[in-house]
DNA sequence: TACCAGGTAAAAA
DNA sequence: TTTTTACATGGT
């Protein structure tokens, strides 16, 4: 069986939740019982497995890039060493005992995701989401491999209006993949990164913040500015009360250096962990 | 029907 | 320097 080893725990459905919670996605796609999506330029299968995960088809290129997909480079055992010293946490880190953020290997991807995120609500943007990757996106046997900068380079405003984009977020889609400077960052440090992403246009502190979490599996990443975090730590830390953005930010500190693993426990949590 | 939803840039104060 | 405004869709 072609299987890849995660280190454990690992729950692989929990890991996954957030595929399928604001309804699907197409580059991304829960069917059945597995995630389909494009790795590599073919379309993998990813399911559940004794020890780890099956993937198929598998090969060494592929089987690299599943491990990153999966998260497997966060140390999930030295955070839960951590989250003993915070109530809220060692609860959290009980109940999704085996939760992995899953990683998007690709920078555009996150990218764009980020920008048709932003205002709206992930499930309308999810829906925008799917019509661009139809438009411009390669139809694989599942899912679809989401569209390339380059293809989207040769298109025009009006293409991406016409599918619900803002005029704004078109432009900002648009220039981004004709500008191409997101490529080659993963090699800077986390306030570089942050740096150079936020001089591109439509690209603010949150899209960067998300960037640095969920591309490049950074540990101090801590998107202060997040709705939803915000009303995660309002519900397990202040009654309900939303913080501000300042609070936000100091309120971060405490989690080093777990912010991003803490970040996605508390969205995560906020979903699917009963209230109390 | 309104109003809000995992922001950003530019204008106005 | 800080505050306000426009933005387009989907769900309730």
């Amino acid at each position: 069986m072609p299987l890849l080893v995660v280190p454990e725990p690992y729950d692989f459905a929990l890991s996954t939740e957030r595929y399928r919670a604001f309804g699907p996605d197409l580059a991304n796609l829960w069917h059945g019982r597995g995630l389909y999506r494009a790795v590599l330029g073919r379309e993998v299968r990813v399911t559940a497995a004794p020890g780890g995960v099956e993937v198929v088809p598998l090969n060494v290129g592929i089987g690299a890039e599943v491990r990153t997909l999966l998260g497997t480079t966060f140390d999930l055992a030295g955070f839960e060493q951590f989250a003993e010293n915070d109530p809220v946490l060692a609860r959290l880190v009980a109940v999704l005992r085996g939760f992995r953020p899953p990683i998007n290997p690709d920078p555009f991807e996150t990218l764009v995701t980020s920008i048709t995120a932003q205002q709206v609500s992930l499930r309308s943007a999810s829906a925008v989401r799917n019509r661009l990757i139809e438009a411009f996106g390669r139809q694989l046997r599942i899912a679809w491999e989401f569209p390339r900068a380059e293809r989207l380079a040769r298109t025009r405003e009006s293409d991406l209006t016409a599918l619900g984009f803002s005029q704004r977020k078109a432009e900002y889609v648009l220039r981004l993949a004709r500008e191409l400077g997101w490529k080659e960052l993963h090699t800077l440090p986390d306030e570089e990164v942050k740096a150079r992403l936020v001089q591109i246009r439509g690209v603010g502190e949150w899209t960067a913040d998300w960037f640095l979490a969920r591309h490049l599996a950074r540990p101090h990443a801590w998107p202060a500015g997040d709705l939803g975090l915000v009303k995660a730590v309002a519900l397990f830390y202040f009654d309900g009360v939303p913080p501000t953005t300042k609070e936000m930010r100091a309120f971060g500190d405490r989690f080093a250096p777990f912010e991003n693993l803490a970040a996605h426990y508390l969205l995560t949590g906020a979903r699917v962990v009963p209230a109390g």
